[in-house]
Parts: C-alpha cells; structure tokens; sequence
RNA sequence: GCCGCUGUAGCUCAGUCGGUAGAGCAGCGCAUUCGUAAUGCGUAGGUCCCCAGUUCGAUUCCGGGCAGCGGCACCA
C-alpha cells in the first residue's frame, strides 16, 4: 500500500505497487506524456520504476535540468544504435553526458567523415520516429559480460569486467541495441525530437594517449526546438567575439607561420597590454612585492640543479655557445632562487615577494597552441615569496584577497577555483603536506570560496590552488595559481638564518594572477567582444569634424584631451560623419566627440558613445572630468 | 604529439571535372564639404601555403612538409 507524496506535498494511495508512469498517469494525462524519468527519495529513476514502499516522488519532464539530462543520454545511446546499424563494425565504448549535450566513443576500422554524420543523424531521426520502447535490464555481471564479448564488443566487455563480480548490471534495450548503462533512460525514443550532431574527434581510449584512438562524435540534444535553436545561436554569437576574430579586426596583434605560438603586438594591443602591466605594477608594488628582472638564458648546470633539465626537457628551448648549453627560461622560479640566495637573509627578511613579469618559452605540442591562450613565448606576471611554514597561511589569504581585487576591477565575477592535493609521484612528508594542504583549504574556507577539489592533481613538489576564467564558448582557462613548494628551495640551496642562530630552507610559494598577459587579454578581449573599458581602450576618443571648416577646432580639442593624459585622437578625413561614426563603432572607439559650427560657435563638444547613446553638448573641461573618473573607476561599457 | 578538417588579393569568400583566377569590403586617385552606423566614379592589387612527382601544361591530381581550425593527450 505505498503512500506517494509528490512535490507540492499532496499525497496518493495506492493499493498495489505502482510505476512512475501509472503514478504519473493518475495525474495527468499530459504529465504522464512528458514524464521522462522519476526521483524517488532524491534518486533518478526510470519511469518504468515500480514503488512498493511509501516514497517521495517527482516527475521529471523537460522542464527539469534532470530531464535535460536524461535526454541527452538517452540521445547518446540513440546515436549508438544509429553507428550501429551503419556501421555493424564499429565497437560502442562510453557515451557521456556533457554541458549543453553528449558524445559517444567509437572504435572503428576508418574514421567517420562529415557525410557519416549526416547519415547518423538521418537514422537517428528515423528511429526516434519509430518511437521504439527503451527497457532497463538487470543482468549478473559475467553474463553480461559473455554477451557483449559474443556481439564482438570487447570495449563493453572490458568496462563491466572493472565492476565488481558480485554486482548486478543493468543494460538498456531499445529495439535491436542492447547497451551497458546504469540509466534511467527516456521510456521511448519518441521522446528523443531536438538533437544535432556537431562534430567529429579523436579521443583515446580511456583518455590515455598510448592507447588506441577513438572516434568521438559531439551531439547537442534539448527538450524543445527554440532551446536548440537559442543555443546554436549562441554559438554564432560567441564565434563573433573570438580573441583570433577581434585581435584582426581591432589590429591588436597577429600570428605568423614563422613564429607559431608567438604573438607580434600592434600597437593598439600592445596599449592594451601596457595598461594591464602598468596596472598590476602599481598593484604590487602596493602590496609589498618588489619588482625584478631575471635573464632569458641561463647555462645548463642551473637548470640540472632545479631539476628541469630532466624532467621538463621536452619543453624547453635550449642553445648553445662556446661549447656551453644554455636553456631558455620556461619558468621563472630558479632565476627568482638566485636572487634571494646573494647574501645571508634572516628570518626578519620574511616573507621577501618577487615578483617579475618574467618572459617564458616553453616548447608546447604543436596541438595545444590556441591563439594567445595557449603559446610558446608569453609573459606570467610571476611572483615567489619566500616566506615560513607559518607564514603560507596568511600570505594564501593575502593572495587570493588580492587575486579577487584584481579580477574585480578587470571585471570578472565568475571565477573557478580548484585545490589540487599530492600526487603519488611527490617529495616531502606526509606531515608537511598534511599541513600544507590545510593551509590552503583553510584560507579558502576563510574567503568563503567554493572550490573543486581535484585529489592527487598537485605538482610534485606542494599543492597547488588554481583560479580558472572562461573564454567566449565556456572554455575553461588557468589563470591565476598558488603553489606551495618544498622541493626547489633545498634543490637549489636557499636559507635564512631563524631566531634561533641556526640557517632554514623557506618555503616558497609560485603564484601569478593573471597567469600570462597573452591569455588574460585574450581572455578580457572575448569578455568584453571587444569593447574595452575605457581604462584598457586603445583609444579613448575620436574628435570628428563634421567638415572641413572645423579641423583647427577638432584638433584642438584632441590636443586638450591629451593633455589630460587621455588617448585621444582627431578624425579629419573627408568623409560624411556617417561614415566615421560608423567606422569607429565598429572599432569599440569608447567615446565619439563631433564637432560643427554650433560647437565651434559655443565653444562645445557633441558626445556619443560607441552604443550609440548621445550625450548631448557639454564644455571640454567637463568631458575630461568625465571620462577621467570612467578611467579612475577602471569601470564604463559606454 | 594523435585523429579529422582547412590553406586562393590586406580581410571575408567564390571559382577552375588540369589550359596560370574573380566578387564585396579595405587601399590608392578624383569629385563631393556633408549633423550621428556605409557618397559617387575610377584604379591598383595574386608564388592560388611550401617542396617534390605525374603531365605538353598543376592553384586543381599524387606524395611529403608547414601552419591554422575542432577535439584528444599535454599544460610540472
């Protein structure tokens, strides 16, 4: 006699036990017909679930992220049973859920080619159409597992020999596809209306690049048309604000064969990169960092003693001279050490903060590079504070307080944060990494900070915090990091004299902000599409005459604009004022000041803005007042 | 690095089933002197990514590179 309590808190009897669906028919007929899945207690279920005890029940349709969800898995094994009947070849693997859709692995003896896709999608529509039955089976483990290998599906075969022998498996059924998963699934494919096949990939099996590579095929699938239809034009949308797009169009810089991974800065980006230094400079240089400068090069012998010389060969750039070998800096820390190391430092020198922004290269696999995001040659604004046990807790709080100032005033809100604790590969005692990962997870609890925690994630030699933004399509980037290192100090032979007359290692922690100025005005260029706030535009204003009469005018309003230390310049061409205002919308130009006779007769100037918003006549003096403060406040999306 | 796709004018792209290529925008010149998102006319611009091969002839076909794009792996 199972009592169902449903969300609203009504409650229904039955005599016998009962179904989602019987549950979902009793109140409507229209649920029971949108009825995807059930949560039962909290736990997802197929709508083919018998209830026998007293439960509480939800009824999950497509208005729920749940439902969602379930569609989009449901669609993945959809799109197996479609590569299936295609290709009977081809081997299912695993077909995950992901953000805004799913994939599915395949192992095949070609790779698919764009017209498979479109095949694969045609089949997929017509057997949705047939609205065939999905069914849940539970099987033993080892039949299981003797099936699939006789279907020939050895992948399969291996993923349920990793569950444990005593468990049950539960496979799902839908027409002649029979699929290892733990569900719940749509009751039918009928169900399955809105999906699109996106791409093709090739994933290792298991995600271990010495095995085999897969096929992997991209589908995003929704409840309802418009949803997919608001999401592929997201698509477009974010394709428009692409750092690679706007770094052209905005002749902020360019990318060449010759120098792949290496950015050549135009002007206008090289202002915007100018602003973001100079800005981190005076931020530091407020919090007790002092500012150095190491060299490019350094002999081999260094980077044996650090370590890098046999562990990160691989990316490093290095040259020789004169029977010596040189290794070009990939990373900062142990020309950072050699500074600390000149003189004897006591304890009261603690914590020191180095900070530099100190020039990388690092030989990244070709693969990887992605526009200014990912490259070989890029600037960290990099710092290393030498610094006591004691000290690595409240220096992490100073430095994430910091960390969120800074982020606030380029104007990110959304950011990501993950602490990532020892590896197996590690150096040092489980004491002090103990202690080292408290401190870390301890200062985050303080800022009320929520983060992923990532076990085992951590560099070999301390844990590490990382500070991650997103690029226009939702790509998560590293920017910001802190780690705690044990290793290099004492491989590089670093101390201090303590209160007690007797020399300690300091501990030492790597941390940058921004990450690297390359990835970070990417990532501001895609924030803003483009549109700069006016601290970081590489043009402030454009005065625009309106004819030729006004030039003199225009000119001396540019000039008195400048001299109040703003980036202003004068439009003069012979063109309509149509025209330039156009022109320079396109440009982001921030401010658009014209100026005709009535100006020139009352000694004002007309402002709009790149949105197009007018801000009618006002004296030059207050204009710069204006857009003074807009640059003080480092805020205005004119 | 791996799988797939792509590479034509400064940019965005069309085109050549093998006979050395075209548009729009940008550029340049002339006219126009204009009030808030494109004035008109004219003109110039190419190693069709690179190197080999097949061919009477290759931008096109074949092979090998390089670079970019989408993923995967990597990102200490």
């Amino acid at each position: 006699m199972p009592v169902v309590t449903l969300p609203d808190g009504s409650q229904r009897e039955f005599a016998q036990p009962v179904t989602v669906a019987e549950v979902a028919r009793t109140i409507g007929a229209g649920l029971a017909r949108a009825a995807l899945a059930g949560k039962v207690d909290g736990r997802l279920v197929d709508t083919s679930f018998t209830i026998s005890d007293d439960v509480q029940l939800g009824i999950i349709t497509d208005k729920d992220a749940e439902g969602l969800e379930v569609i989009r898995h449901s669609t993945a094994h959809l799109m197996a049973y479609a590569v299936k009947e295609l290709f009977p070849a081809a081997q299912v693997t695993i077909g995950p859920v992901i953000e805004n859709g799913f994939y599915y692995d395949f192992a095949y003896e070609r790779p698919f080619t764009p017209d498979d896709l479109a095949a694969i999608e045609q089949r997929m529509g017509e057997l949705a159409r047939r609205d065939l039955p999905v069914q849940r089976e539970v099987w033993q483990r080892d039949e299981a597992i003797a099936f699939f290998k006789s279907i020939g599906e050895h992948y399969k075969a291996e993923l349920i020999d990793a569950i444990p022998p005593d468990q049950a498996v539960s496979l799902y059924r839908e027409g002649d596809f029979v699929d290892l998963c733990r569900g719940p699934h749509v009751p039918s494919t009928g169900k399955l209306k809105v999906f699109r096949l996106m791409k093709l990939a090739g994933a290792y099996w298991r995600g271990d690049h010495r095995n085999e590579q897969l096929q992997r095929i991209y589908g995003t699938a929704w409840g309802r048309k418009e949803d997919q239809d608001a999401y592929l034009h997201l698509l477009e949308e974010a394709e428009k604000r692409d750092h690679r797009k706007l770094g052209r169009q905005l002749d902020l810089f360019h990318l060449q064969d010759e120098a792949p991974g290496m950015v050549f800065w135009h002007p206008k980006g090289w202002t915007i990169w100018q602003e973001v230094e100079q800005y981190m400079r005076r931020v530091l240089s407020r919090n007790g960092y002092c500012e150095v400068k190491t060299p490019m090069i350094m002999d081999r012998s260094l980077w044996e003693r650090s370590g890098h010389w046999q562990n990160y060969a691989e990316n490093m750039f290095t040259t020789a001279s004169e029977n010596r070998d040189y290794a070009i800096k990939p990373m900062n820390c142990p020309g950072h050490i050699q500074i600390f190391n000149q003189g004897l430092r006591s304890y009261r020198d603690l914590p020191l903060r180095l900070a530099e922004f100190g020039s990388c290269h690092r030989n990244e696999p070709s693969g990887a590079l992605h526009g200014i995001m990912r490259v070989r040659a890029f600037v960290q604004d990099d710092a290393h504070i030498f610094c006591t046990e004691a000290q690595v807790l409240p220096e992490t709080a100073a430095f994430i307080d910091l960390l969120q100032q800074i982020y606030a005033d380029f104007g990110f809100t959304e950011i990501l944060v993950k602490l990532s604790t020892r590896p197996e590969k590690r150096i040092g005692s489980d004491e002090v990494w103990e202690r080292a990962e408290a401190a870390l997870a301890e200062a985050l609890a303080a800022k009320g900070l929520d983060y992923d925690l990532q076990p085992g994630e951590g560099a070999f030699y301390g844990p590490k915090i990382e500070f991650s933004l997103k690029d226009c399509l939702g790509r998560v980037w590293q920017c910001g990091t802190l780690q705690l290192d044990f290793a290099l100090p004492q491989r590089l032979d670093a101390h201090y004299v303590g209160e007690n007359n007797e020399r300690h290692i300091p501990v030492m922690l790597h941390r940058a902000i921004l990450g690297s100025l390359e990835r970070f005005i990417g990532i501001l260029v895609e924030h803003y599409a483009g549109a700069m706030p006016l601290w970081l535009s590489p043009q402030q204003a454009v005065v625009l005459n309106i004819s030729e009469k006004q030039a003199d005018y225009a000119g001396q309003v540019a000039a008195a604009l400048r001299a109040a230390g703003l980036r202003v310049e004068a439009d003069l061409r012979n063109e309509k004022i149509t025209y330039k205002i156009r022109e320079h919308s396109l440009n982001k130009l921030p401010y658009q000041i014209v100026v005709g006779d009535k100006e020139v007769a009352a000694d004002l100037v007309t402002v709009r803005t790149r949105g197009g918003r007018d801000l009618g006549q006002m004296p030059i003096g207050a204009l710069i007042r204006r857009l003074l403060a807009e640059v003080s406040a480092h805020s205005g999306t004119a």
